[in-house]
RNA sequence: GGAGGGGUGCCCGAGUGGUUAAAGGGGACGGACUGUAAAUCCGUUGGCUACGCCUACGUUGGUUCGAAUCCAACCCCCUCCA
């Protein structure tokens, strides 16, 4: 039903992940006459990029599938100011080491979404440190700041929530959006970049950099936001138990990343598909169709076509299979997450209070002790009634591993090293 | 600089000398029901070498048999005045 006619908007658009742009008719012209270059901006604010940033890293892959280039732009500069938009309170201002070891990070997740190189459709990754670091502050202002209004920058409503609730918003962090801003014209200069993408939380920050594009170079620059992502049940994506739901396999196993998605509530199964995956749209249409417990074949086919993104093809394949043997089989999966013990601790005898605490499945002994009494922890499926119970190699099972279990989703195997 | 208000557990928010590990709500986790979903119902929600002990209501010290609650100093936030 999209009226686009170029690939990429209308590819976007099919794939629910369109929230704003600004002069579309102007930029479907473009993007079918032209290659495009467009970037997105990422803070180096964490130490890896979770879920709630994958809907803006698709949009990066869909441009790129259509034959357009992108950029990815690291705030190395601009995270130490820290973006204010829609926040009540200033963040932590990060140091230089600590924004150095996440762009590492960072930047190794981008090259499963995105092909990176030299060539005329290839991605390219940048840092607007590189730029932003050498800025001197009078020449600045002149160039720069004199086309920004205070009174409009009064007027966003990403610092309006910060000025109503009266709290503080540094100059600081007031100057993160005109840093934004210069970035845009930056990249339109250097690489002939004309479209900033973004989550809809960006539209005011991505706008002022059009202006600026306008009013120094008389060029026209371009914004296209992707909605903001909640549940079916209205809560953010990408938090799970045991926190953020990373895209760094160092810091969520392929297999949780495919259980997260797995647990997709119904009713996000479609969208989730669309925007999540390559999954061709009438394939889609199709599993979105399932109803009821058989929803739970879509359900399978997101997880592990989302998890194929992230991770690749094979890891996917390995935690659908570990998820089917361990769910539909109830057999050990030995791919299952798995924390190694002493064998030595093991023939001492492991209490099974710090069994599961250093399975990292509970925090606490204390928590340990709670779930006993609601019930919630098995030793190789089998309720655990005696927090005094001890584990020794007789626990083991035939493949030498003990499988403790939190509720019925969550097991960790546990594994007996030398 | 002056006057006033405030800082409580993951978050919001009660509590103004003892029965307070701290009401209530949210969130989270577990259980039941299911389809590894949602909704609903029930339970749990500081730690430990655990029927006892330790730590905790901005920080430090004090009063008291006993303090989140009273006093003092300090730190931070907010409002009004200058």
């Amino acid at each position: 039903m999209s009226t686009f006619r170029s690939d990429f908007l209308r590819t976007l658009d099919e794939r629910g992940l369109i929230h704003q742009v600004s002069d579309a008719p102007a930029l479907d012209d473009l993007a079918t006459k032209e290659r495009i270059v467009a970037y997105i901006g990422y803070d180096l604010t964490a130490p890896s990029l979770h879920v709630g940033h994958m809907t803006n890293i698709m949009m990066l892959r869909r441009l790129q599938q259509t034959g357009h280039k992108p950029i990815v732009l690291m705030g190395g500069g601009t995270t130490r100011i820290g973006d204010p938009s829609f926040r009540n309170e200033a963040r932590p201002l990060l140091d230089e080491a600590q924004i150095a070891t996440n762009k590492a990070t960072i930047k190794g997740v981008f090259s499963q979404f995105l092909t990176f190189g030299d060539g005329p459709t290839d991605a390219v990754m940048l840092d607007n440190a590189e730029w932003l670091d050498k800025l001197e502050y009078i020449p600045f202002l002149r160039d720069i700041g004199r086309h920004f209004t205070v009174n409009r920058m009064l007027t966003f409503e990403s610092v309006k929530t910060r000025l109503d609730r009266e709290e503080p918003l540094s100059f600081l962090e007031f100057n993160y959006m005109i840093l934004q801003a210069y970035d845009f014209l930056e990249l339109s200069r250097r690489y002939g970049c004309r479209l900033q993408m973004g989550g809809s939380d960006q539209w005011g920050n991505i706008v002022n950099g059009i202006e600026l594009g306008r009013r120094i170079d008389g060029k026209q620059l371009f914004a296209l936001t992707c909605p903001l992502l909640t549940t079916s049940s209205g809560a953010k994506m990408g938090k799970s138990a045991s926190g953020a739901v990373w895209l760094n396999a160092d810091m969520l196993s392929p297999y949780d990343l495919w259980q997260y998605w797995r647990n997709a509530e119904d009713a996000d199964v479609g969208r989730f598909l669309r925007i999540f995956t390559d999954l061709p749209l009438d394939e889609i249409r199709r599993l979105e169709r399932l109803e009821g417990a058989e929803l739970n074949e879509a359900k399978k086919v997101l997880a592990t076509e989302v998890t194929a993104v992230v991770h690749g093809r094979a890891a996917a394949e390995a935690a659908a299979e570990t998820a089917r043997k361990t769910f539909e089989e109830g057999a050990l999966a030995e791919d299952l997450p798995s924390v190694s013990v002493s064998t030595d601790m093991l023939n001492a005898g492991l209490g099974v209070l710090s069994a599961f605490v250093q399975a990292g499945l509970v925090a606490s002994t204390s928590e340990a002790r709670r779930q006993i009494r609601a019930g919630g922890l098995k030793v190789n499926d089998a309720n655990v009634t005696d927090e005094r119970a001890v584990l020794t190699p007789g626990d083991l099972t035939p493949e030498g591993v003990v499988k403790l279990s939190l509720g019925k989703k969550k097991h960790v195997l546990l594994r007996p090293t030398a």
